[in-house]
DNA sequence: ATCTCCCTATTTACTCCGACATATTGGCTG
DNA sequence: CAGCCAATATGTCGGAGTAAATAGGGAGAT
C-alpha cells in the first residue's frame, strides 16, 4: 500500500469527453483512439474494412508507431477492431462492439446519434431501471436515501441545463442502483448513465426542456423511501417513458 | 473494400479463454494483460494500489516496455487501471471496472469466483432475460425461430458437458436477444452469455448436472413461437431461477 | 490435363531497444 | 505561506529485427 489513497477519482471524463483535440491531460494515443473510435462509430470505416498498415497510417496521422499501436490496442480491447499479422487490422462486425463501454457510448454520440440505437437504449432503461427501483425499495438504507435526497436538491438548484445539474441527475440514478446491492447493475449504471447524459444534452440542444423533471424523480424517491417496491417500479417506469418521449420529439423536430 | 470478407469471426475466445500461457495466436501483450487482469480481479492488487514502475515491472515480467505498456493500455481501456506521469499506474476503484466486458468477466471467473458477484449476475439475468423473451415473443420472425430450434437440437445432441453443447446454449439465448431487435440488449448478450458459460462450467465441475435443462428451454421456445409474451417471460423466469439454484448448490457444496 | 496438396516467399503485425520529451509531484527557497 | 525548481515516472519517438499467416507456385497424384 502506498501514500495518497483517495485520489484518481477525477471522473471529469463525462464532462470533458466531447473534446476533439489533444489538451494537456489527454494523452496522444487517447486522442488517436478517440479519432478512430468516432470514425468507426460514425460509419466512416465499416465492419469488414481493413485499415491501412501501421507504418502508413501512423505516418498519415503524424504520430509514431508506438502511439498508433497503443490506440489500436484500446480499440481492440473494446471489440471494435482486431489485428492479425499479414491480414492487417480489420473493423469487427457490429455485434462484437462493446457498445455498453462508456467511452464507446461517448463516441457513438459525438456524431449524429442513430435514432434506432437511442430507442434501444431507452428500451433497456425501461427494463433495468424499474427493476432496480423495485430492488432499491426493498434494500435501501438511510445512507442510500440521503444520497438520493442530496442529488434531488442539487438537481433542483442547478437544473438540467448545466453540467452540474446533469451530474446530479446521474448521481440520483446511481444512488438507486447502489441501493440494489448488485454490482452488475451498478456497472450498467455507468453505461446507462453516460448514455442518459448524452441524450439529455440533446434535449437541451433542441430547446429549453418543456417538462419539469423534478416531480417524476420525487415520486420515485418517495416510493423507495416508503419501501413500496411496486410503486417504485411503476414510478420509474413513468419517468423513463417521459424521458424517451422528450428525447424522441427533440430529435424528430431537429 | 477488400478480399476475404466473411472472416475474422473466430469467436473461439470463449472456448480458449482460460489458457494461461502464450500459445500461438495469443499475442504477448494479450498474455500480459490476461496475467495482470486476473491478478487484479482476484484481489492480488487491490484498488488504490500502485504498480511498480514500467521499467521495473516490465523487467520483472521479462518483456519489453512496449509490450507491457500495450497491456496496460488494454487494462486502462477496460477501466481497471489508470496511469499518470510521475504518479504511476494505479488500480481504480471497483465501480470503475468494466465488469460487463466479456474479457473482464472471463478474468473474474478464472480464479475462485465471488459468490456474491455470481448472485448479482443472475439477478441481472433474471431482470433482463424474461423481458427479452417477452419482446422476442412479440417481434420474432421465422428466421429467429429457426435459429432457436437449431440451437435446441444441438443442445440435445451434445449436452452441456461439452463445449459444443454450451455453445449451443449460448446460441439459443443469443437468438432470443437477436429477436428483440434491440442492439443494446444484444450487446448485453455477449456479456451475459460469457457469464452463463463460466457458471455452467462450474456446475459441471462439481458433479454431473442433476437436472435436464432441455424442457425448460423448450417451454421458453414454445411460448415465443406461439407469440405468448407473458408466457415467454414467465418461462424464462423459471429457467433462470433453476439455473441459479443449480449454480448456488454446486458452489456451496464444494 | 486437371486437381490436390505442400512448400516457399512475401507481407504484415509483433517485439524489442535506447533515447528524448513532457507532465506532475513534492520539496525547497524566498 | 506562496511560488519556483528539480527529480522522476509516464509518454512519445524512430528504427531494427522476429514471427506468423496468407497467397502463390511447383510437385505429385488422379
Amino acid at each position: 500500500m502506498t501514500v495518497s489513497e483517495a485520489d484518481y477519482n477525477n471522473t471529469d471524463a463525462s464532462a470533458r469527453q466531447g473534446d476533439e483535440a489533444r489538451g494537456p491531460g489527454r494523452r496522444l494515443h487517447g486522442a488517436i483512439a478517440h479519432k478512430l473510435g468516432t470514425a468507426i462509430l460514425s460509419g466512416k470505416y465499416a465492419p469488414g474494412d481493413i485499415l491501412s498498415g501501421e507504418v502508413a497510417f501512423a505516418e498519415e496521422l503524424q504520430v509514431s508507431r508506438s502511439a498508433y499501436r497503443e490506440a489500436i490496442q484500446v480499440l481492440s480491447a473494446k471489440g471494435l477492431v482486431a489485428s492479425r499479422p499479414k491480414a492487417g487490422t480489420r473493423v469487427l462486425p457490429r455485434d462484437r462492439w462493446n457498445l455498453l463501454d462508456p467511452e464507446v457510448l461517448g463516441w457513438a454520440f459525438t456524431g449524429e446519434p442513430d435514432i434506432e440505437f437511442v430507442r434501444s437504449l431507452f428500451e433497456l432503461r425501461a427494463i433495468v431501471e424499474p427493476a432496480a427501483a423495485r430492488l432499491a425499495a426493498q434494500r435501501r438504507d438511510k445512507v442510500d436515501l440521503k444520497a438520493m435526497k442530496d442529488a434531488l436538491t442539487a438537481m433542483r438548484r442547478h437544473t438540467l441545463t448545466t453540467e452540474a445539474g446533469r451530474a446530479a441527475d446521474r448521481d440520483f440514478h446511481k444512488a438507486i442502483l447502489q441501493a440494489t446491492r448488485n454490482d452488475a447493475l451498478l456497472v450498467l449504471s455507468a453505461s446507462i448513465g453516460a448514455a442518459v447524459n448524452w441524450t439529455t444534452q440533446f434535449k437541451q440542444r433542441a430547446r429549453a426542456l418543456p417538462r419539469n423533471p423534478i416531480p417524476d424523480h420525487v415520486r420515485v424517491y418517495d416510493a423507495i423511501a416508503a419501501g413500496d417496491a411496486a410503486g417504485a417500479a411503476e414510478a420509474m417506469n413513468v419517468l423513463v417513458d417521459l424521458a424517451l418521449e422528450d428525447t424522441r420529439s427533440s430529435m424528430e423536430e431537429k
